[in-house]
DNA sequence: TGGTCGACAGAAATCGGTTGGACGCACATC
DNA sequence: GATGTGCGTCCAACCGATTTCTGTCGACCA
């Protein structure tokens, strides 16, 4: 319908709003206008501009946009580790949960190292995004803070105390408790954890274990064997394990991987799982979920953390929104995420 | 040093060009001469001028950069699946070949369905990224080519015959030959292959098998298992070799998820890997390297494919740069990178 | 002394959008 | 027929850079 002045316009040329005006034969401000459907513009001019754009595959020019309007209508997201299924299950969440709101995304990734999440977050805010959501950041908090000083911050996995930074975790505590409370109603009494270390929220899953087997009152028949989260801690685990004449007969594990490890050891020394004793894990990795593992495990519901964090960013975006700069001293959030038990073939009760 | 003239700037807003100008007591296009360190510029001038720039904490406004220089030095990566391990470590190969040449990328994933991929590439469209890396799309050729007439796209994992797309693959069928080479050399005649149905890659993988067994002569002793890229192909795979009188010695699966799904079943019917069946895998993922499972498989080098993606389109970029548009009569080009064996614990010579 | 060159100033055009306010017009009102 | 009132549209300034062009100033050379 527009083939006259379509031909005039100039075709190796991106098309930009000028040529779609020029098409429609309107003003550069209308299709603006009609574009970002403001209700100041005639129901027929739109409809008329909008064909017009689409028959010339125009697409705006986001550099343009964003420095004619002071804001991207992007947040941006970084993730510590994309070869961590934990981090990109929470990306999925915020991702989901984005599309929701219209929002889009720019994904960023530490590559697990600190100078890698600075570069990551540098770049962040040289595209001048609303806000930013860090998953698992490792950088010290204190740049965490000197960062929300800028820009809208949440983090997940991790919990800061700072009046501008909100916070989504895993309330690992409670899932440690309930990993006790499942074997505890197996029927054990003598129950070993595995610690993760210095992992993330592996300090939080020890107390919590340490708490839970106080509270059933049964602490003096548990203990903490050190480790971290690798298959390898485990294992020796495991074989400190092995040497004992009373052994435990269930045995929580930081992660997945630790389980596993230990697993196998106990295999080789024909130790069978559940039979002679119980294993469960934490995250509910696909290896647990591999028919030949198998693994009880606590499951983190993810991606739930990443619709919370981009409901939390969202939230405070709107409030700066709305009140110019006189409500900052809004407080802080932090929300903690309830784990569930998922569970699979390395508990049962013990042999009596 | 800049502290007089440091204070007339306004402090509330984000320092521009022209605030370092001002500080520096130069003009603006100096300063952004400098800061492209154009040669044109003394040194004396360039240092004093970084040195305000960096009093201010500027940072360059990369949506105006953009805007005037109708470039942006970013490159556009999308991943089929950020949960699969492999496209990851694409990435990976992508991200430190960017680094070494300076280029930044923007990454972006289509969730392994196609609306989300035509989603991303709208999304890196609108950024106006320089060049496109396309890692496993599900897209059809025909939108590929179409892309590829608005910007340079290089592909990884696929093949396409467009003069417009170089590609860079693994070389499948010969890692199918080299797991085929290892099986006869330990002695194996009677080996199967587990199809990969229509997964990336799996038609070459099955042809590639088919070829070298024809070409050792022990074709009429082997075979192909319909199935696809999961451990429930393994299982039911298992399950028909198990009912035959005379089974194979060895198998060659589509990946390691298979293999595992087969060795599962065979363990539960007393059927011993690699003593009474030797199993090879493909993929060479994490699974395959877990103690407990230790399975020979076949390494793609991933994350040189990545590197050689980012190598072509790095040389795209550059002819374009140089040469206007006239040379862009240029050839395609397509590299195959060949698979390596890492041997483990599933494969043996075969019970005499 | 005149000419050349390097380093920079300063002005202005440009990129492709957004946005506040001015403008024109039709219709209702007195 | 003059006046008021909205609605729809347009004009023009502006965002923060890049880039080009003319022009000035001093140093250096012959």
């Amino acid at each position: 319908m527009f083939a006259a002045r379509l031909s005039s316009v100039k075709r190796n040329r991106r098309p930009t709003l000028e040529d779609v005006a020029e098409v429609a034969g309107v003003s550069r401000a209308l299709v603006s206008l009609a574009l970002n459907d403001s209700p100041r513009v005639a129901a027929a001019s739109k409809m008329l501009i909008l064909e017009a754009a689409a028959s010339l595959d125009y697409r705006p020019n986001l550099a343009a946009r964003n420095l004619a309007s002071h804001r991207t209508g992007t947040i941006g997201v970084m993730l510590n580790d994309l070869h961590n299924p934990y981090y990109v299950d929470v990306f999925d969440g915020v991702s989901a949960a984005a599309t929701e709101t219209e929002r889009s995304l720019l994904l960023t990734t530490g590559r697990n190292q600190m100078a890698g999440e600075r570069e990551a977050i540098a770049s962040m805010l040289a595209h001048r995004v609303d806000g930013i959501v860090l998953v698992g950041p490792m950088i010290p908090t204190s740049e965490i803070s000197r960062l929300a000083e800028s820009v809208p911050v949440v983090l997940v996995g991790r919990t800061v105390r700072d009046v501008h930074v909100d916070c989504v975790a895993n309330h690992e505590a409670e899932g440690a408790a309930i990993a006790v409370g499942h074997l505890v109603a197996l029927g054990h009494r003598r129950i070993a954890h595995i610690d993760g270390g210095s992992g993330a929220g592996a300090s939080a899953r020890r107390t919590g274990f340490e708490r839970a087997v106080k509270a059933l009152g049964i602490d003096s028949d548990c203990e903490v064997i050190p480790g971290d989260y690798t298959e390898a801690a485990g294992t020796s685990a495991a074989k400190r394990i092995l040497k004992r004449k009373i052994r435990p007969t269930a045995l929580f594990c930081a992660n997945d991987l630790v389980a596993i490890g230990s697993m196998d050891t106990f295999a080789a020394a024909d130790v069978r799982t559940p039979e002679d004793i119980s294993v469960i894990g934490y995250d509910n990795s696909m290896l647990a979920r591999l028919s030949r593992i198998s693994l009880t495990s606590i499951d983190q519901s993810t991606q739930l953390l990443g619709r919370v964090a981009l409901d939390l960013l969202n939230q405070r975006l709107d409030i700066q929104a709305s009140a110019s700069a006189d409500s900052v001293g809004k407080s802080q959030r932090i929300e903690l995420v309830t784990p569930t038990l998922i569970t699979r073939r390395t508990t049962s009760s013990p042999a009596s």
